[in-house]
DNA sequence: GTGATGGCCGACATCGATGTCATACTTCTG
DNA sequence: CAGAAGTATGACATCGATGTCGGCCATCAC
């Protein structure tokens, strides 16, 4: 009862976990009729019940779910997640749809960090199979994909989220990317805006060009050409963003709209308008908190819904089903709050 | 080579996984010679070793974790954590602080939502532990906590975040919120406010009730008695925060200031604001993303380093210390943006 | 009274890995 | 060349649970 005692040391006379056979002995019966009446099996008499439950309780006996997995089919009932940071509110949000779906079903969410990193993402993809995750939920870093097609095909189901897997047929989930870069650029064409910035993330990622080929359509659609010497690409943080549109304003002429392709060049473009006498007209991709408060228009999309839908999909694998792979799109919609709908100067 | 087969359902002649068993068979060897080949232990001839390799390249052999950690010793690689819903930046940002620490210890984090519900946080702590997970970080909702003081003395470390364990001595990490809301009394003090709203989450979360404390002794110290009408508590979501700043700016007189006590809290704060031609000056705990854009005053503190701490400790825990419970305090810090340095009406 | 039925229980194999110990075969030592 | 020392390997027990199967006993039907 010492304070150390109490302060969760492994510190008890046996620190080790009791064990079933440990409180079948101690109720006096076998391995196999303890195990029977903790699990509620029928074939029970009521008095050996109470006698196990009794002895269970007094050692603080808790199952061994890794024994038990092993027994059950060395699988276990958790679901692994490798995503960018979770400070992304993207991933987070993410994470939170998945976690959500895939409780209502039993599972547990493992969640990783890839760091944007495609050589520790495969550490990663290892490192859960060998966990014996029941399915692997993946917004990938990488290119190339081939390497997951083994392992698709030996009951791991693999899901891609946001990002469209390459070299191999698997479940995805993905925002319409071009709809909503076309969008935003109709968005700004229909408000006058010719001179139209693009500042982009890295281009090696498939939602960026995707984002970048819907908005030249709704140029080309538009015989807009004057958007060209505004194209920013590899644009990878905050600072980066805010940087770029900085530099962007110098010029001459400067861009009379931005559109800016996360959430991250967004916050980005917001601190480099900051107070700034005659601000471009600005829209974002992504939505985020307080762009009401702030007026800034979006190309708004449910990541959460994105989340769900991937963790249903998994689900989907591991009950059973063998159909063929599937792509859901989430769709996009321009939420006008004002910062998208200023005339050019 | 269908594409259903292509698709990732459990669909392979065998889709079972190879064991080491059929590894071994394949390469000509006993069961054990394949085990330590593949964990690079002495004693293996090089051919030998090759030829284990190379079979289990062929069935694409992975290790079953799950049977491995039963045998040394029937406990996971995995950390738990229990929290409110990681679409709350606090949340991720705490999560994600985790997440790094851990892995630098080749830990994994599993993440369970209690949905601020003391009933389901029970059943997520029990089945935590069926998992072995080698420790347990958590938020709790609840008040009481005795029930975990059996575990702790058993071997499972757990670490209270943000909020202090109640019943038992146990690892936390908090905020400096007593001197966090003393902090923001005084501020507000000092920019000449008296009629000071303070709008807070449920009482019975133990932080709110210790921010009020902080403020209430920054009141007393100043001799002010007049912001005692505008005390706001268990306002616990967005909305209800928007319409109780609405109702607090009807009143006569209005409050010249408010302290909003969370972020969701601010948010809807701010929503209330938008617009407004004399808005009180505001203050708001947690700092968030653009508030530098919007200009919102707040008590900042640094929920990634409260999770790195959390982890920290678990795993100071996990490593075998023994020693009696520890306290980490995460500073605040008032960073003064504009909001909050309003001067009363 | 005998055989059949069903309830209750325990012995033992099993999941897939690792740890212990024994054994065959080299190689070294004096 | 005998004995010691070291290398490469395999047989078997083990972690903690669950599944299979068989035994015992009471009850019931005929």
């Amino acid at each position: 009862m010492s304070a150390t005692r109490a302060a969760g040391g492994a510190v008890d006379d046996n620190p080790r976990r009791p064990t079933l056979t440990q409180v079948a002995e101690l109720a006096g019966v076998s391995l196999k009729t303890a195990s029977r009446a903790l699990n509620d099996e029928p074939n029970v008499a009521e008095t050996t019940g109470r006698r196990v439950r009794q002895a269970a309780d007094l050692l603080g006996y808790r199952l061994n779910g890794i024994a038990r997995e092993l027994r059950r089919g060395a699988t276990s009932a958790l679901v692994g997640l490798i995503s960018g940071d979770l400070t992304n509110p993207f991933y987070s949000a993410m994470a939170s749809g998945i976690e959500r779906e895939l409780r209502q079903h039993g599972l547990q969410l493992v969640t990783a960090n890839n760091d944007e990193d495609a050589e520790l993402e495969r550490a990663l993809v290892d490192a859960f199979l060998e966990r014996r995750v029941r399915a692997l939920l993946v917004v990938p870093s990488g290119d190339r994909h081939e390497y997951l097609a083994i392992e698709g095909n030996r009951g791991v189901p693999f899901v891609f989220l946001d990002r469209p897997p390459d070299g191999l047929e698997a479940d995805a989930v993905l925002i319409d990317n071009a709809g909503g870069g076309r969008a935003a650029g109709e968005h700004l064409i229909s408000h006058g805006h010719r001179r139209i910035a693009f500042v982009a993330d890295l281009a090696r990622m498939a939602p960026q060009r995707a984002r970048l080929d819907g908005f030249v359509q709704a140029m080309d659609a538009a015989n807009n050409e004057q958007w060209r010497p505004y194209l920013r690409t590899d644009v990878h943080d905050v600072h980066r963003a805010e940087d770029t549109v900085r530099e962007l304003l110098t010029l001459d002429p400067p861009p009379t709209a931005l559109f800016t392709t996360n959430n991250r060049l967004t916050t980005g473009a917001l601190r480099a308008l900051r107070g700034h006498p005659a601000a471009p007209a600005l829209i974002g991709f992504d939505d985020f908190d307080l762009a009401d408060v702030i007026g800034t228009t979006v190309v708004a999309h449910d990541p959460v819904a994105l989340g769900r839908e991937a963790a249903r999909l998994a689900h989907q694998r591991i009950s059973g089903f063998g159909g063929p792979a599937q792509t859901v799109v989430i769709p996009t919609e321009v939420v006008a709050r004002g910062s998208g709908e200023r005339a050019p100067a």
